[in-house]
DNA sequence: CGACTTGTTGATGTACATCAAGGTACGTGG
DNA sequence: CCACGTACCTTGATGTACATCAACAAGTCG
């Protein structure tokens, strides 16, 4: 299940980040990019099923997600799992555990992943040197709070079939921003199991309500390999309100 | 429903603020109440059962509530309702809005509040000259993170009686911190209907689940008066696993 | 080759929603 | 004062969306 995690010395510099390009993210000053080159400390390469962070402990690190998958989750401690939310390319990951002193969730990669690390103890360094910086991150906290109250509401308030056509349109639009989408289609690398224990429900009845999305022609998946059929109709079943995502406002 | 919001002129001077006295809150340094004092532009008086903030809207105003209580919550175009968390004293409120453009929640007062205001032009000034309060913002974002992550758990894979009981006991001890409880009693200014769309589920069952805790003897409620009769009982069927609470740690 | 993971489907049980009705307490205007 | 409306709580009857149990199929990996 929890196979050992690998850090490795420093790769890519920040200056040749491939996610930068995004339209997504704002560009950074050079003097920016100059601190953020500084604060990392160097890479994780963390295989498929690497917990990467345990619920109830604390970590020196705080990292970005370069390349891969994971996803937050909490369990109770008689096992029941609930799947938080998914961490894609961009994303941090272990802010929490850096800004509080214990992280109150797990972290599991899904694929192999390679992870930017930065040290907990200079995070305060951007704080007082960069404010452009720290606005950034109460911004990605900002975000990703918005993205578990969607959630929230989908798990509480919306059917089964409209928590699952939710779910697989909100997951291609994050992928589909990130250029890793190839027209409808785009990897997931996902099991069932996985999003049951995201949308709260039980994995034999997951694989029906999916059947039926799949029946209905809305949406095809085979291997990993993940494709949208009829995008308004996924949109109307999940009851979906586009949002707009600008990037950050600020400079 | 929805009543009128009126402003009023600034009342109490940072420095007196009755909250700040509270150890869940860290100490300011002169120079930060300062700023906050300049900060605050003034007050805001708002009935019970006004809408603070209205899902899809934005605001020129950060809030932290003084005195009373408020609900976050987000429905679907049919009339759904979730309530993702509960304001108290000292939360915030709207910085959502004020960070990226639009709030995708809602917000409306349990009670007669008084709200600080906060010219949301004016948090960049916080970034720029406080890294201290920026930090404590990026704090108190990933505190509301972790309050709605454990209750999408909740929602996702408690049963509705563990949910209950989760729920009241959480809300009691946030209270408590705030010496808003007296003993095993404390004012819920709650209808059964905010407790069910909280928790994911109808009104009739409810009310039923909450009866069967009333009727285990573990809680009574009664008129707007909670009192928790059974506590270690209460936090066995909530499978609640206590969380230490720090101040945050920076300075 | 067996052992394991992942997906699939039907049978059965149950936790929940929905419907319906009635109760108390409050207000309002007559 | 009563009549009326409304907000909130309560309880029983019925329906259904989900969980659980069980079995099997296909792929993969040692």
């Amino acid at each position: 299940m929890t196979r050992p995690v690998a850090a490795a010395g420093r790769q890519v510099p920040c200056d040749k980040c491939p996610l930068r390009g995004l339209d997504i993210f704002r560009k950074f000053s050079p003097e920016e990019l100059a601190f953020v080159s500084d604060f990392k400390s160097g890479e994780l390469a963390a295989e498929s099923g690497a917990t990467l962070f345990l619920q109830g402990t604390n970590s020196a690190h705080v990292y970005t997600m370069l390349a891969g998958w994971a996803f937050r989750y909490k369990t109770l401690a008689d096992g029941r799992r609930q799947i938080l939310n998914f961490v894609l390319p961009g994303d941090f990951v272990g802010l929490q555990g850096s800004i509080m002193n214990e992280m109150q969730h797990s972290v599991e990669t899904l694929t192999d992943s390679v992870l930017c690390m930065f040290p907990r103890d200079k995070l305060w360094n951007l704080y007082t040197g960069f404010p452009s910086l720290a606005f950034d991150v109460t911004w990605i906290a900002a975000r990703e709070e918005q993205m578990i109250d969607e959630h929230l509401l989908s798990v509480g308030r919306r059917s089964a079939l409209e928590r699952m056509a939710y779910m697989l349109l909100h997951l291609f639009e994050r992928m589909e921003v990130l250029g890793m989408a190839k027209g409808n289609k785009a990897q997931l690398p996902l099991t069932q199991q996985h999003l049951a224990d995201t949308l709260g429900m039980s994995l034999v009845h997951a694989n029906k309500t999916l059947r039926r999305l799949v029946n209905a022609k809305v949406v095809r998946w085979h291997d990993k390999t993940f494709e949208i059929v009829d995008r308004d109709k996924l949109a109307e079943m999940a009851i979906y309100e586009f949002t707009e995502r600008a990037p950050r406002p600020f400079i």
